[in-house]
DNA sequence: TAAATAGTTGACTAATTCGCTAGGTTAAGT
DNA sequence: ACTTAACCTAGCGAATTAGTCAACTATTTA
């Protein structure tokens, strides 16, 4: 387990998505402007996140993102796991012969602590964290922010789905 | 707070140190034989621990590192915090102006699952470590594996020791 | 059916960090 | 003096980060 930027663009990300997702799929232009994160890089991180099945890619006009599960059942480690790309960190590819082919003080440590990072981001779900308060009233502000510019396609497409 | 491959060494050394900290200093020699990590390496990790006033370095000859407090007084948060330069991960230097001058969700969010897991591992100590039977183990074979190369020199500081 | 939208893929890049090497200087013990 | 070992600095190749650009494919709407 590696915590790194990555990492956090991505869970934010999807926050803003668990967020934002309604019957409307979410379009990774929305949540770029929202976070002030580079659309490319984002399509980067929703490749593997979908790749990983945490969400789902909705194709043509009005398409966009959508959660593959329920917010609840999504973790911030699966969300880490998924785009920090695990490179070995033991030198030895897990296999407990890095020294003298025998098991190195890393092994019976860093990968103990490691997994313990691990099971305590695991407890903490999407839903956990939609829970806080302070976070629905910064995406509440920040919805207000980008009104502006996706307001319009917001409520063209709620009219699209009345009209359904 | 970030967790990379350089933490890890550290913790690990640091560990190493914790185990074999008797009256006697450790040379990074020693540590770097044991743990087979790069001596330079090494060096620029502890004089990052040093400035952060874990661990205290004894020149000339019989000199080595000793830990500044004792091993239940010093938690992994600290020692990664040392030696990994934490960059400000939220683009305004913890301002909170980071998105048309107000909090963004990053802040909000992923500063606050930082200090979660931050305070996680402040919850973890050398001490903690120390205790888990399987790292004493390893410890012990290790010993015996440098031992042709530490005994000799280890042998003569105990016995400068005992004729102080 | 054509046009527009939006996801998908891949190649490429500048900047930074990682892990390490090489080479020194300084302080302390014998 | 000589050795030891901490301490310091510069630099290097590889990897990673964060991002751009461009082409392509699928879907929906007109």
């Amino acid at each position: 387990m590696r915590l790194t930027t990555k990492g956090r663009y991505a869970v934010t990300a999807m926050l803003d998505l668990a967020i934002h997702s309604q019957a409307v799929p979410v379009t990774l232009t929305d949540i770029a402007t929202r976070q002030t994160i580079s659309l490319s890089y984002l399509e980067q991180l929703f490749a593997r996140l979908r790749r990983s099945g945490m969400v789902t890619g909705i194709r043509g006009p009005g398409g966009g993102y959508k959660l593959s599960r329920e917010a609840k059942d999504i973790n911030v480690a699966d969300i880490i796991a998924a785009v920090d790309e695990q490179i070995d960190s033991t030198k030895c590819g897990g296999k407990g012969d890095c020294q003298n082919n025998q098991a190195c003080l890393t092994h019976e440590l860093w990968m103990g602590l490691s997994d313990q990072i691990r099971n305590y981001l695991q407890g903490i779900s999407l839903g956990d964290l939609l829970q806080k308060s302070s976070v629905k009233e910064v995406a509440k502000r920040q919805e207000g922010d980008a009104k502006k510019i996706i307001d319009e396609t917001l409520r063209y497409r709620e009219t699209r789905l009345e009209n359904a």
